[in-house]
DNA sequence: CTGAAAGCGCTTACAG
DNA sequence: CTGAAAGCGCTTACAG
């Protein structure tokens, strides 16, 4: 109040009759300060008002107290992906903890994603998190080009993440296989043999994850496998999709779509056509968005927990960031959430 | 290359035989360098892969580069509204074009959003983007507070939120008023008389402007404008509102929601209950998701643009950041999008 | 058109 | 338990 200005922490060394040093270590806890003495700098920092500028300490210890989520999908997709505002409040229950931020960018272009993790290399995070990992993805010796921290997500270690020498990012393994394996499952002992599947894109780890394991589990009840149609994670391909499966003579009892939105999609077009929900079809999500559960009847889906998610990864880059070397988490798997949209298959004709 | 640690200005400047000052003029251009000069500078920068540290620059130069999104809603919440990724998709587009990052924090409390702010406040950001803003808001007073720039993205320019002194803060208007006029003209010209609509909740300007709008629509059509139920733009609120209005006699023949959700969510469960869409009852929902365009039959909703709207916020903060004083831009109303949810109401029994 | 130097507000060895 | 001082890597008056 004494200076129209921000205080520093001068001002509240001054005010406290310390040194810099000492305020500084009071807050930080690096180096003892006695009672006394704490009492009296915060008292001086209460009443004039002052947080340390993060800029300052940002280059005096070379950490930016910031990580970076850059997000390549469309607007629209991630519009309609329930993942990541929940992974993002995860990750923020442990960022705020730590008196950290997130720094977020949307891109479309592989362009524009090299140039954001280029500008956030420019000392504005102390790493990143990598999302939707692809076959193959450039991002990892990217991360080492730029010298930039990374942990990732997964659904397993893909092979071909290996860094040259051998070294590998850490990682946070969230799997999609065993509740894929459940779902199957549940649609085969409900009666149904001939099921179908609407994957995601193929480029993307999860997608064939998810694919890989529906084929494993069909060839495991020995049913045809090979109702296996790929889809882009939007609605409109789950509609497109949809009508394409229904078109089959015999066509598909069931359908286990790759996400919500596309199952959505399919259930909606299913009913124009006069097919009865789980009556003459049953149809799974994946992802459980708000929406599914309120559906009549409701979608059935699976949980996958993207705030645990989020604050597992979070945890593992600021452990990375603290040294411990390359650590691989596996996150609990996801869970199967049964609602109305499946039944037994109609009787055969 | 020559050294193992990250270059500085200082191993540029060297290596083009000039002053740090002149390699910070030649990227800034806020003074005048040489051609030759600005080549032989970008060449020693580029072959040690220099590029200036943001936290050095964001000290020297009291500006971080950063603006600051603090989202205060349940992540289901979020998720379920196509809103944010394609708002922040549009922000990005002009932050990224000034070399400028977005950072995000997603709360749910207030205690956590004024933590939030709090921590922007301390040299993190430049300035905020006022989202989802609530009749008599209390962060106008708290940016005032945190000597915070902000402008406030709202559908008028809410008269509580004049500050104080009379001063008011920047402000983006998007007005939703016109669409729903829209509405209810469209419906009323099909032949509709009972016309209900489920609002927002209450504390959001937004939501009590679409649900003025809708009562003044009705009353100019002379038509009873009471049929109005309180939703929460959750997919259980249209679920549970839409029961109502159902068990309604005679029920409502149409129904306007206040977002594409609840529509969903009305719409399914109009349809568990026997009804045909559009035959037996229209619907309308707000914010044109993805998911609408491709549901059978579509869901007549209101494109709101986001994207323009995010670009428009970003640089109506910086024109303020640079000095001017309190601007109000208008950006275009949002426009009808007509699917296939809407249509004349069912013969009176 | 260019340089030498102060300064931004912190953190952290060094010294006691 | 505490202080004086250097240093983080930039920007920007001041001077020429």
């Amino acid at each position: 109040m004494t200076s129209s200005h921000r205080a520093t922490i001068g001002d509240v060394a001054r005010r406290a009759g310390v040194s810099k040093a000492t305020v500084s270590f009071a807050y930080s806890g690096k180096r003892p300060v006695s009672e006394g003495t704490r009492q009296r700098i915060f008292e001086s920092a209460e009443s004039l008002g002052w947080t340390a500028s993060e800029s300052a300490r940002a280059l005096a210890s070379s950490r930016t107290a910031t990580i970076g989520l850059v997000i390549a999908r469309r607007p629209e997709i991630i519009s309609a992906d329930p993942f990541f505002p929940r992974f993002i409040a995860g990750c923020e229950a442990v960022l705020a903890e730590a008196g950290m931020g997130l720094l977020l960018s949307v891109v479309t272009t592989e362009e524009d994603e090299t140039a954001a993790y280029t500008r956030y290399a420019a000392g504005r995070v102390d790493g990143v998190i990598l999302l939707d990992i692809k076959h193959g993805d450039r991002r990892p010796a990217l991360m080492r080009a730029l010298g930039l921290p990374a942990v990732m997500l997964a659904p397993t270690r893909p092979e071909p993440l290996l860094e040259d020498d051998g070294m590998t990012l850490p990682a946070v393994i969230a799997e999609n296989a065993t509740a894929i394996h459940e779902l199957v499952g549940l649609l085969v002992e409900a009666g149904h043999h001939r099921i179908a599947h609407v994957s995601g894109p193929p480029h993307y780890v999860h997608a064939t994850e998810r694919r890989a394991a529906f084929t494993a589990a069909m060839t495991e009840h020995e049913l045809d496998p090979s109702l296996v149609i790929e889809g882009d994670f939007t609605a409109a391909s789950g509609q497109a999709r949809t009508a394409e499966l229904l078109d089959q003579v015999p066509r598909p009892t069931a359908i286990v779509y790759a996400n919500d939105v596309m199952a959505v999609a399919g259930l909606s077009l299913a009913r124009s056509r006069g097919l009865r929900i789980p009556e003459d079809l049953s149809l799974t999500g994946f992802d459980d968005s708000d929406l599914s559960g309120h559906l009549s009847p409701g979608l059935t889906s699976v949980s996958t927990r993207p705030d645990e998610v989020g604050a597992t990864v979070v945890r593992t880059l600021l452990e990375a960031l603290g040294g411990a070397s390359g650590p691989v988490v596996r996150v609990e798997g996801p869970t199967v959430v049964l609602r109305g949209s499946i039944g037994p298959p109609p009787p055969p004709v």
